[in-house]
DNA sequence: ATGTCTTCCAAGGGAAGA
């Protein structure tokens, strides 16, 4: 089975990009994160046509975040249950699978403009309410997934400029502390369980030619539960819709498991 | 590199967020 992360920046602009991409790549599940509009306006028809479940968190202009998958998706949680909050970034369910149940975790983790602001204080409250919670969701699920675009690099080689950037938004201490964090509870970065190109990264700024210059980064990631590391096939970034008109600043994140 | 893209509000272009 496969499973997807990909932050679309509006599905309101992407929206052929989205079901042209599950065509060509018809995961099981794809978590998408910047929806950008308000549940009312989510085209769930148009998935359905193409042979997908939808369910969705949005909001109007900023954030929002859904779950489009094959199978239907039950026990549908909006945001952290325990952290008060205005902004859609959250949206978990649970999969049926031939292995068991599969609980999903698609998040728009919080930008937090740059270290020392409003912004970035709330980006460290709600990294740890996501700890916390994914930490009890283990309990409750141990095969779980966490994915989405979680604005930070976890290492300096997710960086196109680690010396030049130091210190600067998704590249604090602080922020990689959380991202350790959420390992220590069990989980796995995907992507590195498998040789990787150097220089490989998710999200190229749209501005001075990032992609073409490959100046980018590596913050869409996709976290599995220590129960699931052993059936982890396959990770791979896409690039390919980068390169379409009109793309998102972001890639997709593709895992493969076992069964 | 005040660089680009998207949305909102509200009627044109500026502000905000990323």
């Amino acid at each position: 089975m496969k499973l997807a992360t990909w932050n679309i920046n509006s599905l309101k602009v992407r929206l052929p990009q989205v079901l042209a991409w599950l065509q060509d790549n018809p995961v099981d599940a794809l978590g998408l994160q910047e929806l950008k509009l308000t549940d009312d306006k989510f085209p769930h028809e148009a998935f359905s046509e193409a042979g997908y479940h939808s369910s969705c968190f949005g909001q109007k202009t900023y954030n929002g975040v859904a779950l489009i998958t094959r199978a239907p998706a039950a026990d549908v949680v909006r945001n952290l249950p325990e952290l008060d909050d205005e902004q859609a970034r959250v949206i978990s369910a649970t999969l049926d699978t031939p292995q068991g149940p599969l609980r999903l975790v698609n998040a728009y983790f919080v930008n937090g403009q740059e270290p020392g602001s409003e912004k970035f204080a709330y980006k460290m409250r709600w990294l740890a309410a996501l700890h916390d919670w994914i930490k009890e969701q283990l309990r409750q699920h141990p095969c779980l997934v966490l994915m989405g675009d979680f604005n930070v690099t976890p290492e300096d080689r997710d960086s196109w400029d680690p010396v030049g950037l130091k210190d600067t938004i998704h590249h604090t201490v602080q922020e990689r502390t959380h991202f350790q964090q959420l390992l220590a509870l069990g989980l796995h970065d995907a992507y590195r369980l498998f040789e990787q190109p150097e220089k490989s990264f998710s999200w190229w700024d749209y501005r001075q030619l990032g992609f073409q210059k490959n100046r980018g980064l590596r913050i869409d990631h996709i976290l599995v539960s220590d129960a699931l590391h052993a059936q982890v096939t396959a990770c791979t970034i896409d690039r390919a819709p980068r390169k379409n008109p009109q793309p998102s600043d972001h890639a997709p994140v593709v895992v493969s498991l076992q069964g």
